[in-house]
DNA sequence: TTATATTTTTAGATATGCCTAAAAATAATT
DNA sequence: AATTATTTTTAGGCATATCTAAAAATATAA
């Protein structure tokens, strides 16, 4: 249906327009996928007139409604695999992107709907981003990086901002992992530091720390 | 490492030397790989260069060491694919091999490991083919077509020699799958026609059905 | 507002992997 | 052995997806 590179760039615009929210351009496009813009203007006029997004010279470019089914298939398809590396094959979940950035691309319907349910029809990835059901909709979250939180209010981890192996590593040795609860024992205005509780242990955090973590609150 | 062309040249070129058991010849290869022959001679010229496999001008090509190991690799992950497919994901076996053709390119050592082991390490994929282990080694089978089974003789179905659809319904209805135990109760010189035993059942079999189907006797 | 900087596009080139058509080598027939 | 048929290779092209370098449009600053 779809070529790798042409998934790859949908993918790539999808994830750029829910950041910025408006038009993608091309420089971003070209930044996201490591390529060179002068590639992008080439994709972007052939995805142009295959319908699966608008494209006006100079102004960068929105995918339609067609792009995003694409999008989000793909996507869905990444997040279930991801699952599957982690809850089946036991990979830490910082060792899943690269393989996953290859499953994604298998075309089968009937394998991602025996997929999905094989692994108990899961709503969010192991980064506790939520994964797109077969229609492209993706749950709704009220996700909140650790750093909004007020004192003793609490959330629990759903996400990593950055996913550097560094990062998550840290997150690791703190016992920090997708589901694990979170309370915000108190707050340092001067440099956004904050004392937190996980189990039993409480301990401080940098800002850098708390503004790289996503939890869920309750409300 | 390699690209999906040159893999899928290598695994078809492994097959056709299993087969013929000598070089491989140009349309041969075409055949296999439904292509033309010019287009193989290039590609043929390109993993001889790479040392995959010896080429000389109308002679046919042979794989080197190096070129079956890829091979191998590729096969193993076919076969691990299948078997996935087929006991995890409750595909029926005349549905995986599509999938498993893209499957078997996914670029990733630690996955193929910790696939292998999820599934319990097994050594024959759903087809009744031997899976390579990581070395590229095949275990050695004694499998023969049930159509040279001898009177009360009895083997373990492992595989089937042809794979329609149509074929693979038969025997479906018939109950017989891989593991199955067949015992042959008699056997018709007149037009190779057989009475066999699956479970508690006695039925007759065609020529056609037996030449199909291969069976591993115990020695 | 004019000059400078940045972004984006065009034009032309490259590598991969395929194609067709024609030439060359090999195999099969008479 | 000479002709015919088949197989294989070469030569020249095409599509995809990328690149560099230069031109054009847009944004920013003096």
């Amino acid at each position: 249906m779809f070529t790798l590179a042409e998934e790859n760039y949908l993918k790539a615009i999808f994830h750029l327009e829910h950041e910025s929210k408006c038009e993608v351009s091309t420089n971003a496009i070209a930044e996201s996928i490591e390529t060179k813009p002068s590639s992008v203007t080439d994709m972007v006029q052939k995805l142009a007139e295959k319908k699966l997004l608008t494209y006006k010279r100079y102004k960068g470019v929105q995918l339609t409604a067609d792009g995003k089914k694409v999008a989000a298939s793909v996507i869905r398809k990444h997040r279930l695999w991801e699952v599957f590396l982690v809850e089946k094959l036991n990979f830490h979940w910082d060792e899943v992107h690269e393989i996953a950035e290859q499953l994604e691309h298998i075309q089968s319907e009937e394998l991602i709907i025996r997929l999905d349910k094989f692994l108990g029809s899961p709503d969010f990835d192991p980064h506790g981003d939520p994964i797109p059901d077969k229609h492209g909709v993706l749950k709704r979250t009220e996700k909140k990086l650790l750093s909004e939180i007020e004192k003793n209010q609490q959330g629990v981890c759903v996400g990593v901002k950055e996913s550097s192996p560094e990062f998550l590593q840290y997150l690791d040795k703190k016992k920090i992992s997708i589901g694990t609860k979170i309370k915000v024992l108190g707050k340092e205005f001067f440099d956004g530091s904050m004392m937190i509780q996980v189990g039993s242990e409480q301990f401080f955090i940098s800002h850098k720390i708390a503004e790289n973590l996503y939890v869920q609150t309750q409300e």
